[in-house]
DNA sequence: GTTGTTCAAGTAAGCGCTTTCTTCAATGCT
DNA sequence: AGCATTGAAGAAAGCGCTTACTTGAACAAC
């Protein structure tokens, strides 16, 4: 029993464990690790000085000596906040990668694995020594979005195992993300087919995004092959958030540019900002104008009308990413490397595209290949 | 150049970086920290190696030498799922957490730390021992709304500075807490004399969380003092969970009770279950009853009606913790064990209460000290 | 010219573990 | 009884850093 108040005492070192048992530093170690097989009284002595004095061993020891951290990196990338805004101060932007590190972390803990987490602003000179610090107190690294240029990246993933999220794969990384492609042409699908809208706009996430540019594309292809008209460019930029969807709308009603029938967003984020300045001018969703998000977030079931949207299990992605490093961590991980991991994604039909949640159209559209 | 693909070759390490600029390891750790004053011609070819070989130190052996991790443990509350519920899924329940510790973050990184975050089931068994190995890659720990009991958390403390969140201060550890006194006051005050209502009711947050049992008491006590009736116990528990306060309204219908005229929950979570439950019973918000939340997450600006509420600055809840935790690391930290520290509330009135937000009620009731 | 001082740079100890190598008591065999 | 074999436990090396201590070159003072 200690009599200080406060972190004044140190914890106890194997030392102490072996001088209280009566043993060796080594055979207190072998007992905790399960190696060799220690007589029973030894081992018996050894639990019980453990018990006696709470020994946990020191993570940065055990790591210098076992070559492994039980840590993962992951960097996030820190939004930019568009000023000016009804949506300053947009925190809920991080409730997607956030969601997706909470994934990462159930299954981390199953292997004893704890996340070390960073954000970076891509602004920030910086940003790449940043991470590369990061990768030193960490067994692998786990980049969201587009957080480091090419070069670094293959620099990074000479050193350490690197896997990203919503990227693109290389030689020596993997990545994972949700199937976009196929999430996307559902999406098409019903709207084009089941409501039968001519006219589609296609509201992009931030620029050089995969994810958004592979969105943008699949609803190219289903309007061009149903002969639908597609709006996008330069005018339908919502950078994935509320404020920046905001904003594209405001600018084309400004600008007396007839909206089209229905407004297929990238995500759910800027969903909420087309929501909202549809709402600021009258315009009826879905009766004058339908719209669509992606990632089929908790809040698209509490929008007004409630919104419509491409659900991808938010916290497989992180699970599916945790799972494909520490692959490479531990298993010997060649087969990952330089794959591409998509995940199923599913049409989530609620109001925003015209369909009554009551009375949903025939489940069909929603399958086909 | 190395021509190996992965992460096969080993990072360098300081005897590398000391051979190829040709002076002793001792030299490469007293320019990268500043330490003594090297000859310039010194300096210059260190920095040069470290530069060509993209030398970064390892975490683990220089938190093993300097004593000091830079690493701070943060422990979260993994909510129990309520099952069978409308929002099983209800992962927006760690949106408030997760912004607490980006919060943290920032202000970490502006002193090197990272976090390592780790979520806890309060059921399991071994939580505290989860938190004990935590705590041990860490230099201090930062623990989110009672993830430990009173004895575990003296032990704890004994080890390494604590700092709790939404807790209660302890001879050795911290808390910091948004002032829900005077936050629950101000609202209770807006609903009683600004919108006259007579009869009101407490949906509490999760037995024995210090915030929902302050903020009870706060609205008591002016339901007392104004003459008004107050409804809260077993019947009014949200458990801080949308689906828990959706359960609680559906009880109280099926059993016929008849419903206050404002129902002031413990957070903005359980209010979204509440608003949820009264609208598929045709229950007019504000119009027969009133609805307010607490905490002012973004999405009580998105709900139909939108949320009254009070505002902490979230953030600031997470930097105030991190900077607490640090000045017991770094600093003597002397002054600031045993302390419990409040961070300003305000109230934010919208739709929810049965304020037109076009035209505000004056302001002056939420001032009142 | 000798001794003293200064200070950059090198040497080595140590942080708290894991693990290899070595020792030596206990067993099995001839 | 004498020797080989086994295997648990101790001794010691090292993981990659920081830092106290030691060395010795350069310069100042006598």
């Amino acid at each position: 029993m200690s009599q200080e108040v406060g972190s004044g005492s140190q914890p106890p070192t194997i030392y102490d464990v072996a001088r209280a048992a009566g043993v060796s530093i080594a055979s207190v170690s072998r007992v905790l690790n399960d190696q060799g097989n220690p007589r029973a009284d030894t081992r018996e002595r050894v639990l019980h000085a453990v018990a006696e004095l709470g020994f946990v061993p020191d993570g940065a020891a055990r790591a210098l000596s076992a070559r492994l951290k039980e840590v993962v990196g992951v960097v996030v990338r820190r939004p930019q906040w568009l000023d000016g805004s009804l949506f300053t101060d947009e925190d809920e932007n991080l409730q997607f990668p956030d969601m997706i590190n909470r994934g990462m972390e159930i299954v981390a803990q199953r292997h004893g694995f704890d996340l070390l987490i960073r954000s970076v602003d891509l602004d920030e000179a910086n940003a790449g020594s940043r991470i590369f610090a990061l990768a030193r107190k960490s067994d692998g690294i786990i980049l969201h979005d587009r957080v480091l240029d090419p070069d670094q990246l293959d620099r990074l993933a000479r050193q350490l195992p690197v896997v990203t999220l919503a990227g693109l794969p290389t030689a020596a990384t993997a990545n994972v993300h949700g199937d976009n492609d196929s999430g996307m042409r559902a999406v098409a699908r019903h709207l084009i087919h089941d409501h039968g809208y001519r006219t589609l706009a296609y509201l992009a996430g931030h620029e050089g995004s995969p994810d958004s540019i592979t969105r943008g594309r699949a609803l190219a292809d289903e309007a061009r092959a149903a002969g639908v008209t597609l709006q996008a460019g330069d005018a339908w930029q919502g950078g994935y958030q509320a404020a920046g969807g905001a904003a594209a709308i405001e600018r084309l009603i400004a600008a007396g540019t007839r909206l089209p029938r229905a407004i297929v967003c990238a995500n759910d984020q800027s969903a909420i900002g087309v929501l909202h300045a549809l709402a600021q001018h009258g315009i009826s969703v879905p009766g004058d104008v339908a719209v669509t998000g992606f990632d089929d977030m908790p809040v698209a079931r509490h929008l007004r009308p409630q919104l419509t949207s491409v659900r991808q299990s938010i916290q497989d992605l992180g699970a599916t990413a945790f799972e494909t490093l520490y692959s490479m961590i531990c298993g010997d991980g060649s087969g990952v490397r330089g794959q591409d991991i998509a995940l199923p994604t599913q049409l989530v039909r609620r109001r925003s595209c015209g369909c009554d949640p009551q009375l949903l159209v025939p489940r069909n559209a929603q399958e086909a290949g």
